[in-house]
DNA sequence: AAAACAGTTGAAAACGTTTGAAACTGGCGC
DNA sequence: GCGCCAGTTTCAAACGTTTTCAACTGTTTT
């Protein structure tokens, strides 16, 4: 069972191939004539419809079988304008991305839609509004309806159905899905506040998406109605991402008086805080509490593990894929469907002591 | 600047919105019509072919910016048999993947072929093959090549150029970037060995890869050319999973004889080792040396930054894409092509001790 | 004035598939 | 023999493009 008397080894692999030319692509017609029948009972043959003899299927069959013959999806889909295809379209794939892709994909097993998941697989962020170039491009020729996680942008009209996931605030655009941002950062907020904080920081997210506004108006109205001053410098930029999480960490322990908790809008940008103040030599919770946003698996990795808000990404994604469904089905759908947040603590919060 | 007195709230967006109606779909012959011209005009003038008048083509574009007309993917794909897309397939969106695909994408840039990441979008692992499904299905339609992410099956012979990233093994197949996992797995155990470790662990990866079961052979080699023992108990499955590399590790440590130190076939099972490790109270590397492979971002957030062999996975990447254009410029390309692995040295190692 | 020409434009074929309607089978009852 | 039927099969049109080639301009050359 050991490899230790392996014979092959990596070595004796590296030949040069042959100039790649393409297998001739065969077509339904080369099917037919190997079959001695019509093209058009092939595809009767094929897409398993009525009026077709039992012996003829058979011998389709075979023949497709011996052929490799597999229909061009880009002729088909232009004849039927379908493609059975619903598209993902994520900015990157972070766990937040994954985790709803995850939800989708359970839900979408055995129904009669393939999925696939798309990004522009843009490295550097000077694309912006990729996802409307994609959703025009792919719209309608391959792809039948399009789930979109928080787009950037105004989604354009486009010939097929759309849903949003955690989308940009904005007068129509299409149905959407997302947590209840208010609630959780109030919660999260709070929280803070009961463990006696009274220097609480709030790192934002990308100001470009509704959640994270409405995640920075609940940590506002948590603090307000404390009645604890509110203080413009302890609210800083985080982008949802790692390092700039970090970066504003830094910012905020380098101020006079620094907070002693810190609510970050999402998981990403609060690992951020927790890599900086590692970095400083602070201890967490002792020196300072971190709340995150989504409870994404990352979550219960980190030491100490992070308190959060969990969003029920999976369901997010599930419930995005029925509302497709009844969209194609022509079905009346919620305009903006709204799920529940909820405060997980775990041990990156802690009740304040006076500092050192 | 205050969201303090923001009025709209997440409230008032829950409205029923209607049955959803597709826009009718805008073609080049309605574009044709509308600039008063015939369709191949359009064609030509959207395509910036020789031969259009300038007063035409203004006129063209004006009717396509007013009625939003996009060409069709599909119909002009079948027309030219060409999409003029390169498709990256990936079975799914872990760290590893995106790597890999931002190399890809960097190098793609301002490119003639556009680029999709698509992935099978499956959640549990129960459908295997899905590559070779994929690649059939998307191959000479929708997709002019293909680059295939640590592909599980053989990949079929399909009418468009694949390269594979950290492919299965075996004869034939196609051309395949990979690094030299044989030197980076006789590194990783030879500086455990260096470090004064006798009892040395090795955490399997999928073993339907090549790229384990030649780390497993160079874990093998150094072991026996150290003139250690080769005791089989010492090798487990981890799948390249976290939470299978946690399994992994909870068997070891309860051998009668444990290990003291752990090569992890990749950063992922390396991890896990590090949850079991944490979970039993053991102090890393004080109690347990550990290395992986891959050198993923997430190494460097671990406590301590976790020692592994770096793979240049956006070089792979890069180098990925440049085989796929050579190929499609019906270039000789190197069958099988490999990069170097560096062993990165962080906080997860150290001297092995006595134990207490 | 006819011929050649460069610059534009348009008609039509082709790509591979699906599908509704038409045509072909025997078999049956009249 | 005729009409009718259900069961099969084929014809031909259609989907939205691109591209070849012929046709049509107006201008220049012979």
């Amino acid at each position: 069972m050991t490899l230790l008397h392996r014979e092959t080894t990596v070595e004796n692999m590296s030949i040069v191939s042959p100039e790649f030319e393409a297998p001739k692509k065969v077509t339904i017609e080369d099917v037919a004539r190997h079959a001695g029948v019509s093209v058009a009972t092939v595809s009767k043959a094929v897409n398993r419809k009525y009026g077709v003899a039992k012996a003829t299927i058979e011998r389709v069959n075979e023949a497709v079988r011996e052929l490799g013959y597999v229909p061009s999806m880009a002729a088909s889909s232009m004849r039927n304008s379908a493609s059975n295809v619903v598209g993902i379209l994520l900015a990157g794939f972070d766990p937040f991305a994954t985790e709803v892709i995850k939800g989708i994909s359970a839900e979408a097993v055995n129904k009669d839609y393939e999925l696939m998941a798309y990004s522009a697989a843009i490295a550097d962020d000077k694309t912006v509004g990729w996802e409307r170039d994609s959703l025009i491009r792919l719209g309608g020729t391959i792809l039948d309806a399009a789930i979109v996680l928080t787009p950037s942008v105004a989604l354009p009209e486009v010939a097929m159905p759309i849903v949003a996931i955690d989308p940009r605030m904005g007068p129509g655009g299409p149905p959407s899905i997302a947590c209840d941002s208010l609630a959780g950062a109030r919660a999260a907020t709070q929280h803070l506040i009961d463990l006696g904080h009274t220097r609480i920081a709030h790192i934002r997210g990308r100001t470009d998406l509704t959640s994270a506004l409405i995640r920075e108006q609940g940590y506002c109205q948590a603090i307000a109605e404390a009645g604890l001053p509110y203080d413009p410098s302890m609210i800083v930029d985080g982008g949802y991402r790692r390092n700039w999480g970090a970066d504003a960490t830094r910012k905020l322990l380098a101020l006079p008086e620094p907070p002693t908790a810190i609510f970050a809008a999402n998981d990403s940008s609060a690992l951020g805080v927790m890599d900086a103040a590692a970095e400083m030599g602070l201890s967490i919770p002792r020196d300072l509490s971190v709340v995150g946003f989504d409870d994404v698996p990352e979550c219960m990795y980190a030491t100490p593990a992070l308190t959060t808000v969990a969003q029920p990404l999976m369901e997010m994604g599930a419930q995005a894929y029925r509302t497709i469904l009844s969209m194609l089905g022509h079905e009346d759908v919620e305009n903006s469907l709204k799920v529940p947040a909820e405060l997980v603590v775990r041990g990156s919060t802690a009740p304040f002591v006076a500092a050192a």
